[in-house]
This record gives structure tokens, sequence and C-alpha cells, in this order.
RNA sequence: GGGCCAGUAGCUCAGUUGGUUAGAGCAGGGCACUCAUAAUGCCUUGGUCGCGGGUUCAAGUCCUGCCUGGCCUACCA
């Protein structure tokens, strides 16, 4: 069978945050997949790249005073750090802002226009007037028209869950400056995804390019109604790609993203002498797609129209994977279960971690679970056991000897294990790695029996006996390696430590149908750590603490001086406290006071239109910037008291001593303001 | 509300086109071994296969109703 040219793409990440194990799962699902292929045989080519464009990016950039472009690329250098430890191996790997992506965005967009799906609609959006900027549904807060619950999101309501457009909202304001935005009309353009319906309707239900249970959600989902036009444009200022025949309007971010994939395939075609045309418009080449269930119609409706349109080469498989949980929750900062490629790295092994998700990997859209405890039985039992045991058992005494120079009888369990390779590419072929390392551990169950019943260390103490001894090694390391090759995929860095070993490099699944025989054993290196499961909930702690950096108490050894220099005051009855109005409250706007030392200006807003001004002496703790957006405690029933600089009209909540030790209260998410503290 | 998927030993799961006393790994118990990262081997305790009907000579396996959980999505595919 000639090999077959596959291009392969996992989605890409966003250049807003840092990789965390969640996005790992697509990684290493589709790293495990094109390692794969090429140990095959086949000619595979993995590509990926930062998604770099959109608001978000540039309003983090503004935010954070810098460049869009030096934002990216850090975030990008990060990113391929990350990859790279976690032997994630990409053939290249690419960035959206780049200028083959935007010579190809050209192209796509002149076919859009030619096929006649582009058309051009006012659009109005609240805009907000401060940051100079269009507002995204998130980046828009206010009352609910329906229900009137303060502080809702732009596109639903959490109280209600009545839907509606940002413009609806009461009271409206931008989650940016706190400004109220203003409704603005602007030119969007738009792809008439209904002029596909009747390719795509085919495409979904007949291509095999989708898992049925996805076929089934987009036929009952979108395909049943009228496609609705996709809004492909933004107005300035975007950070993106101009659109070259419609001055001032940008690219969507969803619009470059996908095209990116032909970016990067570009750019290894540039580096490689090889043409684009092979790989994205040739019958000959398969194109198969990670990507997470969250952004699956981008990629079985736009993105394979958008390729129609071209007339390039349809995705020939779009493999879609569920989310991570982690001990059955969803993963979140404050359980300190959203743990970031780096936190993990800093305590655990990747190999750990890219076995466990294999066991966990199927062809199905299910979610995953990372149980803590099972984990560490898991990659304990498993690898360092069952697999890696058998080399450590054996390789020392094997040392001396070398392998024997015939491969001794084994009661066949060699010609067993390599037999089974077949049922395990197949596994792997088809995504089912948890079926794979299943066969994988069966094989591994018989390897030490043999051992166990061939007492080697009996065998070493007799001189007579070496060569009986140096055939029980020469099965057990075989085996082993055998166990080696079919997890290479997985474990690239076990595959690479059992080539030193035996001194064969491991590159194809072929060699596990030959014993090696007659080389010298290498001494014995130490190949997995066990886990500690300790070092997992530390893992867990290291999350928890990213979120609240100040706070470093691990063993709660406070000091007794803070209530020495502040004794404790008298005691008051309920009715003292129930005087003083607590109330949480939004810093909507905050600017220095150029005369005064110690004073910042703050503007607190306690939902609807009550506004009030106050002026904390909070100078050398905080930036006003800083402080734009947060939640803090107002007394907000104090007698309104003139001071030089104006009216304050409450007291802002702080602990500390003062200068720049100062501490505002916050309030956990989902106070909102406006709301009493009792 | 609708759709999809799942519900098998304490835990994670296998169970092929329905066919003899339902399996594995881990965990638990006992014994053995000491080469190995408290690793390994042997033996062993655990299951009314979510519940109730039905089809069949025969059902964990097919049909149906219900219950529970997960995901998706909303006023009905």
């Amino acid at each position: 069978m000639s090999p077959r040219r596959i291009l392969v793409t996992s989605a890409l990440p966003y250049a807003n945050g840092p990789i965390h194990i969640g996005h790992l799962v697509e990684y290493i699902q589709t790293d495990i997949w094109v390692r794969f292929q090429k140990m095959m045989g086949n000619r595979c080519v993995y590509v990926c790249a930062d998604d770099t464009h959109g608001t978000a990016i540039m309003i983090r950039a503004r935010q954070e005073g810098r460049s869009e472009e030096a934002l990216i690329a850090a975030m990008q250098e990060a990113h391929e750090r990350d990859f790279a430890a976690f032997d994630i191996q990409f053939d290249n790997y690419g960035s959206t802002h780049s200028d083959e992506n935007r010579q190809l965005c050209a192209r796509f967009w002149q076919a859009l226009r030619q096929q006649d799906l582009i058309v051009q609609r006012d659009v109005e959006q609240l805009f907000d007037p401060e940051a100079e900027t269009f507002l995204a549904d998130r980046f828009v807060r206010g009352t609910c028209p329906q229900c009137q619950a303060t502080n809702q999101p732009g596109d639903n309501c959490s109280k209600c869950g009545s839907t509606y457009r940002p413009a609806e909202l009461i009271d409206p304001r931008s989650t940016l400056s706190g400004a109220a935005p203003e409704l603005r009309s602007a030119p969007h353009l738009f792809v008439q995804l209904e002029k596909l319906r009747d390719f795509l309707a085919d495409w979904v239900a007949n291509s095999g390019a989708l898992q049925s249970e996805t076929a089934n959600y987009l036929a009952g989902h979108f395909l049943k109604d009228e496609l609705r036009d996709w809004d492909i444009s933004r107005p300035a200022p975007y950070f993106g790609f101009e659109i070259p025949d419609s001055p001032g309007n940008y690219w969507y971010v969803w619009f470059d993203a996908p095209i990116g994939y032909v970016a990067s395939t570009q750019q290894w075609c540039q580096r490689n002498g090889e043409s684009l045309e092979d790989w994205w418009q040739s019958d000959e080449t398969e194109i198969h797609h990670f990507i997470g269930k969250d952004i699956t119609y981008f990629h079985t409706l736009f993105w394979p129209g958008m390729l129609k349109a071209m007339g390039w080469s349809l995705p020939t498989k779009v493999h879609i994977h569920g989310f991570l949980t982690v001990d059955g929750e969803k993963m979140s900062k404050s359980t300190g279960t959203l743990v970031t490629a780096e936190t993990y790295l800093q305590r655990l092994d990747p190999a750990y971690l890219r076995y466990f998700y294999a066991t966990k990997l199927t062809p199905r859209v299910e979610d995953m679970d990372l149980g803590l405890e099972e984990f560490a039985e898991k990659v304990n039992s498993d690898l360092v056991g069952k697999v890696v045991n058998l080399a450590s058992r054996t390789a020392k005494f094997a040392g001396k000897l070398g392998l024997s120079p015939e491969y001794p009888d084994d009661g066949g369990l060699f010609a067993q294990a390599a037999e089974a390779g077949d049922r395990i590419a197949e596994a792997y072929e088809e995504c089912d790695y948890a079926r794979a390392m299943r066969l994988i551990m069966e094989l591994a169950d018989r390897a030490n029996p043999y051992v166990e019943h061939a007492r080697p260390w009996e065998l070493r103490k007799d001189p007579e006996r070496q060569q009986e001894l140096q055939d029980v090694c020469t099965v057990a390391l075989n085996l082993f390696r055998q166990l080696a090759i079919y997890l290479a995929p997985v474990l690239p860095r076990l595959a690479q430590q059992c080539g030193e070993l035996l001194g064969e490099p491991i590159t194809r699944w072929q060699q596990s149908r030959t014993p090696l025989v007659g080389t010298p054993v290498a001494p014995f290196k130490h190949m997995l750590k066990r886990v500690q499961i300790e070092d997992l909930q530390q893992m867990i702690e290291d999350s928890k603490e990213q979120d609240t950096p100040e706070e470093s108490t691990p063993a709660f050894a406070d000091s007794d001086q803070p209530l020495k220099d502040e004794p404790l005051a008298e005691e008051i009855t309920i009715d003292d406290f129930a005087k003083v109005d607590l109330r949480v409250a939004r810093v909507v706007a905050a600017e220095h006071v150029p005369e005064a030392n110690k004073l910042l200006k703050l503007t607190l807003s306690l939902g609807g239109e009550e506004r009030r001004q106050v002026f904390a002496g909070i100078k050398a703790a905080y930036e006003p910037e800083q402080l734009v957006g947060r939640m803090v405690v107002m007394v907000a029933n104090l007698k309104p008291r003139k001071m030089r600089f104006g009216l304050s009209e409450g007291m802002v909540a702080a602990a500390g001593p003062g200068k720049s030790e100062v501490f505002l209260l916050g309030i956990d998410d989902g106070a909102q303001p406006g709301q009493r503290v009792h």
C-alpha cells in the first residue's frame, strides 16, 4: 500500500491567554495521531498557528500599554514553549497575523465575491465613545429589558434567561470604560450561507467527515431553518486585516482563523520545497481537523462553505472532542482546577498527562474527566509497575551479556504481541486511544509473569546458566521494546529511552514485528518516576495561588501585629451596626486629583443611574486604571463631606496601615452594584 | 420543553452479527518472591448487567415505557 498523504490541524489557540490542561486534550490527541501516522510510514504534516485577531486582543494590548504585535509575539512564544514541553511536535506553527494569511484571506475573499456570496447591510451596534470602539456583546452589561435584573451581559439574561440584542439593554454600560455606549450604525459584510445550503446539507449527511451525532446535531439545529447570513466584517478600530475592497472594515477573526490552517501549510511548503496545491487542492491528500465541540459549526458549516467557494478540498474528517473536567467538576480558577501547562510542568512529567489522556480518549464527542487519584493510579500501575518495570528488572542482568544472537523460545509471546499490532494500529487510526491502551496493557500483563517464572535473579547466580539468563533478558527486553513501540505515539520519550537502551532508535511501527538480537544493552537509566499524589495536590494549590498572587499563607502563621497596632473597638449591638449602610459599588471612573497627595477621585455606581463621587486615600496603592470596572464596598449613608477638591459622598472600605499598604475590600463574583452588605 | 449519549463488581471500563456458569485493570483479602521505582507473581472476595414490560428456544446484547446522570439546545428538528 502506498503511503497516504495527510494534512492535520488542531484548532488555533487564542493569543489571549496561556495554554492549560483543557487545551492540551486536543493537542495531545492530535499529536498522538500524527506521530502514529508518521510511524506507519505515511506522509503526514501537522500544522497549527496562534489565533491573534479580534477585539479581545486589541483591548488587552491597550490595557497592558503595548502594541498588539508585542502582545501576540509574547503569547506565541509562551504557547510554543508549552507545546514543546509537552512533546507536541508541529511541522509548522504559524500565526494568523502573517503575510501568508493576509494574502490567502484575500484569495478566499475574492472567491466569495465572485460566487456572489457577499452582501452588505448596515448593523446597529453599541459603540463606546471613550474607548472609541464598537463593543462585542460580552463587553456590554446592563439591565435586562425583561426582568429588570441589573448587570446582565449583552446577549442574554442570566436571571430570567431571555435573549435580546445588546442595544435593548436598559442603561447599558461598557465594561471597558464604564461609559454609556451609543448606538451607532455601520456597514457590515455578510456571507450568504443559505446559497450553499444544498451543498452543505449533502456534505454534512453524506461526506463521512462527521461523527453521526454531529451530523444529526447540525441537521437539527442549523440546517433545519434557513441558514443565517454570517457577519464576517468588523468596522475599525479592529485588530486584524483590513478588507481590500472595503476600506475601514476588517475581516472578523473567525474568517481569518481557519484560513490560518492554510497559511501555516504554506509556510511549511515554502520551507520544504512543496506546493500548496498538493495539500489543499488534491484528491490524493486527506485533511483532518481536530477541534473541540464548542467550535463545531465554524468547522462544519462556514469552513466547508469557504473551501467550496474556493473550489478546494473539503475536510476528510473533522474529529470533535469534548471538554475536560477535573475530579468531576468544570475547571475553574477558584478551585485550582484550571491548571496551566506551566504550572503542571513545575511538578509533573508531561508523559503522565499524555498517557492519561490516551487512556480516556475515544472517537466520541464526550467530555473527559481527570480524576486526580485515577490519574496517579493509572500512571503508576500501568506505566511504572507494568511497562517500565519490565526493563528495569532485567536490563542490568543483560548489561554484560547483551542480547542473545538468536531470539529464544518465549512460548509465543513475542509473536502474539506482534500480531496484536494490527489491532492496536486500527484503534489509533480510529482515534480510539482508550482501546489501544487497553490492548497494550493486556500485552504488558502477559510479559511480567514470564519474567516471574523464568527467575533471572536465580539464573545469574549460577555460572552454568548464563546462556539461559541472557535468553530470558532477551525475551523480556524485546517484549518491553514492543510495548515502547506501541506506546511511542503517546510516549515519545520512552521510545527514545528504549532506543538508547537497546541501541536502535524506534521510528517505525513495523519494528514491533522483528525482535532485536545480538546487540549490546546500555546501562539502565531510570525512565519514569512514580507520581506522588502530593505533587498533584500541590499543583492544584499552585493553580489557586495564581488567582490571588498576594496571598501566600501556607501555614496561616499570621502575625499579631495588626491587632496590637489597632486594638478591637468596644462592643456594639446589631442595631448599631445596621446604622452603617454598606453597599456593593462598581468603580466606573477613577482619576488622579492633581493637587492631592493621597487621594484618588472615584465615581462609584450603585446600579441604575445612581452615582457617587468619593475621594479615597488610596493613591499610593492603586492606579486609577486598575480600579475601573472593579467592585468595591462603600459606606453609602455617610454624611457627604465637602473637601477642598469637591464633595465626597461616601467612603470606600479598605484595610491596612496606610500609604502603599492599603487593600480595598472586594466581593466574590456574582454580587451586583447596589446590594447591601449585611 | 426538545435532541443526543450513557447507566455492567467499591473505582475506571471491556463485552463482537442475541447463544453455554458475565470479563479486565485498579482497589480489598490471603500467600509467595526479592531482580525491579514499597515494584512483581499466584490465589481470592465483590455484579438481581438502572427499573418494569415485550420479542425469542435463548437478551447485558433487540423493541417499548419509566428512572437517573451528562452534554447540546431552546419554546418545539
